[in-house]
DNA sequence: TGTACATCAGTGAACGCGCGTTCACTGATGTAC
DNA sequence: TGTACATCAGTGAACGCGCGTTCACTGATGTAC
């Protein structure tokens, strides 16, 4: 996930020009930081200006308010995920054993980046729908899924519902994902033994049917 | 969950001195009325000191600080959890069944009181391991769980580990309420026919082993 | 029963901060002729 | 090739707001004698 988006920054040997030649993209870099260092609630649009090294209302020029730029960062926030997901599943054409490692990737991807997986799915971008991009991206992801587990409900019975055995799927690693970041899940939960993070996904997924 | 604390409001007919009476539970009454009608976002001390109609550094006589008051009202939360769980398996006791209405419980609860899981869960309250009263009651309601699914893993197979089911079983179905609270199940998703909450959560946990 | 006094639970003003957004503006760029 | 000019992408000041917390204070209560 630790992206930039290549371009000159704002403070580099380009003669640091009035104009500043790729500033959105510069902007969401900067977001992007803040949200990795500090959190989604250290994410203000002063900040990232501040970050990027422009006046505080420059951004207003590349996003129509703070909720835009959230909103991309959080459906790139999707797209990672779904890569995450497909490194983990690569090469895996059994369909259990893809699903699985969807899921792995799913998980590892949440305690990786715990503070994407809260603005992603947090309150701080009103009315997701209304950025189609970023519903697009949160769908592919799901649909990721959904592909595999489709395959594991037909292959045991072909007359299992694919959409509930995805929403399942789904459910069963966000909650996961979530308990984890959200730190509630303790040794004293486990018995001392705490597994590596992909192996304790495995058996967690290995509880489905 | 609708509670009060049953004391003279702010305003009541007590003459209204200078002294209010019972301010530490007018203060989390109001806090609750705050999270329910507005979210996590508005529970500010000094709306939770407006609504209590006393000044903004009164809740200081009763609460260490903000965190103190959220605490407190996030252990109402989990106690109330716990409550609708076991309210919904009442009488339940092949095990299979008693974990279904429990997850069920834990999901209708998310529903009815979305403002509520995301205190108890979020980011609001840090170091939720400083607030005794708080862990033993986010403990408790896990517990419930774990002691359903533990009797279903050692009738399914002695040598199953209780600790591996639990944790599943506390995944899915808090995967399932976040996603239901955030808007994230669509019903492009479901494919048209959206069942109710409870026999949608059934159908959830019946895919597991 | 009366009273001095310690303690408790409030108040009001202030500190210092950060936020999203709007406004009138200006410097830089590039294009039509 | 040179230049007038429209447009674009920045700036800086300000509006209006809310927040958590501290401080010195005061009104009310209850208890020891």
């Amino acid at each position: 996930m630790a992206k930039s988006n290549g371009t000159k920054s704002a403070k580099s040997g380009d003669s640091g020009g009035y104009h500043h030649g790729n500033l959105r993209a510069a902007l969401i870099d900067a977001a992007r930081e803040i949200l990795v260092a500090e959190g989604v609630s250290a994410l203000s649009l002063r900040a990232v200006a501040r970050r990027a090294g422009v006046s505080q209302t420059a951004p207003y020029r590349h996003f129509a308010d703070k909720a835009a730029l959230l909103a991309e960062l959080a459906a790139e926030g999707f797209r990672g995920l779904t890569a995450r997901m497909e490194a983990e599943a690569a090469r895996q054409s059994d369909p259990k054993t893809r699903w699985q490692a969807l899921g792995r990737g799913y998980v590892l991807f949440a305690v990786e980046n715990p503070t994407f997986l809260r603005l992603m799915f947090g309150p701080e971008i009103p009315q997701k729908s209304a950025y189609p991009e970023l519903l697009a991206a949160a769908e592919a992801a799901f649909a990721a899924l959904a592909g595999a587990t489709d395959a594991v409900a037909a292959k045991r019975d072909a007359s299992a519902d694919g959409r509930i055995a995805a929403l399942a799927a789904w459910s069963i690693v966000h909650g996961l994902a979530n308990l984890l970041i959200d730190g509630q899940i303790g040794e004293r939960m486990l018995g001392g033994k705490v597994p590596e993070i992909g192996a304790l996904t495995d058996l967690i997924t290995a509880t489905m049917k």
